[in-house]
DNA sequence: CTACTTGCAAATGCTTTGCAGGAGA
DNA sequence: TCTCCTGCAAAGCATTTGCAAGTAG
């Protein structure tokens, strides 16, 4: 997948006057070894020599050519990932104890059935729907077990 | 319905040690009228007089106790609505020519089969699901029209 | 040579906070 | 009187931008 990805990107960028330096490169993997979306400070501890000011310009230019994402999470920070072209259509679940978001996919079938209800219950609100996301809240592994302790002796 | 609400706003800010007061009140009813989330511009211009130090006082007050929700739209800026308590559940459509933000509601049982795909989903991934958001990404009726105003004639 | 990139530092804009006066119990 | 609430002005902070130097084709 890497390859690939990097190859779409340097067509992306070329394709709009723009070259796949090491600045963009540094942050696509990143963003790859991150595995969800991440914040700006995440990010730039995962790039090291990275000027913060290139990384939100060379954001911007990522998403403008539909690499890059910006997704809210659960706080006022926002976070990147990569766009739904490049790692699939997957939706977030948000660990409101510690904040993390983490991609989680559905089953074909649910989504097709959402896809279905949501274009059909907004055509009547006279809205054409397009991408839609969804954001789950709730508690990660992690933090589960450390408020409830005995789920671990299970 | 804004009775009640106002009576259960007021129970609970009594119940926190805090009083129901005007520029709260003002806020109330500025979310009331607005029908949907709403920027803070929006809201001081729905609410003269308001200073905006208190109106973002009073929102962080209403949110702690569960009144007012804070939810990303499309853009940078925050929008207040009124919590899922108090108008119910319902999720967003985004018009991504405008930026409005407008409240729908998925029928009963879609809303029942997500809700489940969801926990099944997440609960193989070790994720405790609690709440979900739902926003749907498009084009709202007025900029459908604007942009392809053949449809008009229809 | 020309256009794109970068880093630094300054500016921007939304949001939060300090402070002193005012209002309610 | 004591605590809460308000407005004004001053921070705070994430993000954006101006600018001059560096780099690739």
């Amino acid at each position: 997948m890497s390859d690939d990805a990097h190859t779409l990107i340097a067509a992306r960028l070329r394709g709009s006057g723009q070259s796949y330096t090491p600045g963009r490169r540094v942050l696509v993997e990143s963003l790859v070894r991150a595995g969800r979306p991440t914040t700006m400070a995440e990010l730039l501890s995962l790039s090291p020599g990275l000027a913060q000011s290139s990384a939100y310009r060379n954001l911007v230019d990522l998403e403008s050519i539909g690499v890059v994402r910006r997704v809210p999470g659960g706080g006022d920070l926002s976070r990147y990932e990569l766009s739904e072209d490049i790692i699939g259509h997957h939706h977030h679940m948000i660990c409101t104890v510690c904040g993390v978001v983490e991609d989680f996919r559905l089953p074909t079938t649910a989504e097709n059935r959402l896809e279905t209800g949501l274009i059909e219950a907004l055509g009547r609100a006279g809205f054409r729907a397009g991408a839609h996301r969804v954001d789950v809240f709730g508690t990660c592994a992690g933090c589960d077990l450390a408020a409830d302790p005995a789920d671990a002796a299970v």
